[in-house]
DNA sequence: GTGAAAGCGCTAACAT
DNA sequence: ATGTTAGCGCTTTCAC
């Protein structure tokens, strides 16, 4: 079923039958309603290949996801997902593990499928502009953008929070309670990534306020996984270091910290008080509550749908996008005993 | 930079680059050497679109993901990505809202993007031969098949466990340690989906134990989100009914349950149990920890993209896979006080 | 082993 | 308002 056979179909040419599918003004009504019924009851759907061929340019939008064993991203694909089957694109999907590269990925994408835009969930942090040559479609990067690399910022687009400012208000807050031994549970602290940057925001925190950071009371997990996050707890406590609280630069790798504190005969928050960033609706399930600082997820999502889509109209060239985090008061965090 | 310029600046056909590009083995070595160097360093990639245009078929697989909320289906979505990608596929996912019609989508799906085959995440249990009359490429249901409809089984794959099975062993495993009054937690009882079917294993495996069903009992949600199933534990709390364990439907639920519970000031396991089915891994770092019946999320995931590729490849003509839950020891059940 | 040319289904000039 | 036609970039006969 193609567009010649509903032209057969209605006695009219081809061009006609394709006004009517892109809604063009100029087509009689009699006729269009006429094609629109055939068109219905032969259900017929338009090749988007032979499409995107002739416009050099197809309705797909990529979305690449980098480390995808993070329950964080789960929540803002969803999102994405949703805006942009509304704005009429198609999502192509592509999960790359945390080692592999997304430029280049990405690069491939765009010339196999003609995207006409890009978004990058996770990456990395540090992009020159030479490797960013092969891109040449509109992209933007959501969750993180290019703090550690030499990006012009009219080159691209991001939507963020800032980490570093996140991760100092959740330990100003264990240091209000009056904590002074604060442990930090990252991924890695040089990674020049998400991990990095909060892992700084710790150390600020604690500087400000006179405190000496201890390299003993870092916890490096390598990833961002529950899994991780609970045995670099394990070993933090096995140690023997002295600490009364844990900041944790992700929710998940907090809950499976608390876990593994409870596994160890601590409790959260008697013993010891967990503070992350994030905001997963799972953190306000587990017991205690997760004291959090929230990411908007959801509108982290939108407006990085909108900002790509507004960039590939050429209504702006750039934007980036600062979004607030919202401290979420859980029951796990506590004054030190 | 397309075929043509390729073959210009090799000085041969686009017929030759071509089949150096498809691998073909009718090109002497030389040139096949000097094209690939040509494309390699001119960072070249073929245009997917006029590729399926011709083929009049892409190397799109399409998921669509129904009933999106559900944590559960994450995992599954990242394995089937990881194997779609590795068979040198595309994955072309849409998610659609629990009341949308999945059938719909795909039949659109299909044609548009020129399917080869799609995967099914969490649908209907009752599709007719009819309405999959729009659906010509091959299909696999995963994580659900059948049962409540007329389908062929030669007709469509499935990957699935036994829902009524397994719920009726984790009831089985309350009513081992001597409970009597256990309440269910559903998402619904009637709707023709994964819910039911776990239902009627909770009724199954209580009345072969001589436990009469009470319908106070059985808390409806109306979705597996954890919200939700948090509301419905506190109303089947509040209704006053007497009982001494849970039997989710979910992981998800469950954890919300453990949770509703404990903020009515009942405590897991010692005031009630909890039981579940999924297998989350976040459910080995709750406290308790979740006792539950595993489905083998990356197994069912790999399974399912197998199953369409052999089936696409004409290998095959349907497959019906049944993988086995397995019981997870967890803290959260006991027996009754 | 290689090239010329037809055509996949569609859109967008250009005619009428 | 509608029809005719030239490609979009590629694969694939069919010649040579």
């Amino acid at each position: 079923m193609t567009i010649k056979d509903i032209a057969r179909l209605c006695g009219v040419s081809v061009s006609t039958v394709s006004r009517v599918l892109n809604e063009r003004p100029d087509v009689s009504p009699a006729v269009r309603e006429a094609v629109l019924e055939t068109v219905r009851k032969s259900n017929y759907v338009p090749n988007n290949s032979a499409r995107s061929l002739v416009k050099t340019s197809s309705d797909a939008i990529g979305l690449v996801v980098r480390g995808v064993s993070n329950p964080f991203y789960s929540e803002i694909i969803k999102v994405i997902g949703r805006e942009i089957d509304a704005a009429g694109y198609t999502l192509v999907m592509q999960q790359i593990s945390a080692n592999a590269d997304e430029i280049e990925r990405g690069a491939i994408m765009e010339r196999e499928k003609k995207l006409r835009g890009l978004i990058f969930l996770g990456g990395r942090w540090d992009y020159s502009p030479e490797e960013l040559g092969l891109i040449t479609v509109p992209f933007v990067c959501c969750s993180y953008n290019n703090s550690f690399g030499s990006l012009d910022r009219e080159s691209y687009s991001s939507v963020t929070i800032e980490d570093e400012l996140a991760a100092e208000r959740a330990v100003n807050e264990l240091l209000r309670l009056g904590h002074k031994r604060i442990a930090c549970l990252v991924a890695e602290t040089d990674d020049r990534s998400i991990s990095e940057l909060r892992y700084r925001g710790y150390l600020k925190a604690l500087r400000e306020h006179g405190v000496e950071p201890d390299g003993a009371l870092v916890a490096r997990s390598g990833s961002f996984s529950m899994e991780d996050g609970y045995r670099a707890t394990m070993e933090l406590v096995e140690s023997g270091s002295d600490f009364s609280a844990i900041f944790s630069i992700s929710d998940a790798m907090a809950i499976a910290a608390i876990k593994a504190l409870d596994d160890c005969g601590r409790s959260v928050p008697r013993d010891c008080s967990v503070i992350a960033i994030d905001g997963l609706s799972l953190s306000e399930y587990t017991r205690p509550t997760l004291t959090t600082l929230c990411q908007p997820m959801a509108r982290m999502g939108e407006e990085s749908v909108k900002i790509l889509l507004d960039v590939m109209n050429g209504w702006t060239k750039s934007r980036h996008i600062v979004v607030e985090t919202q401290f979420r008061a859980g029951a796990s965090i506590a004054p030190p005993a």
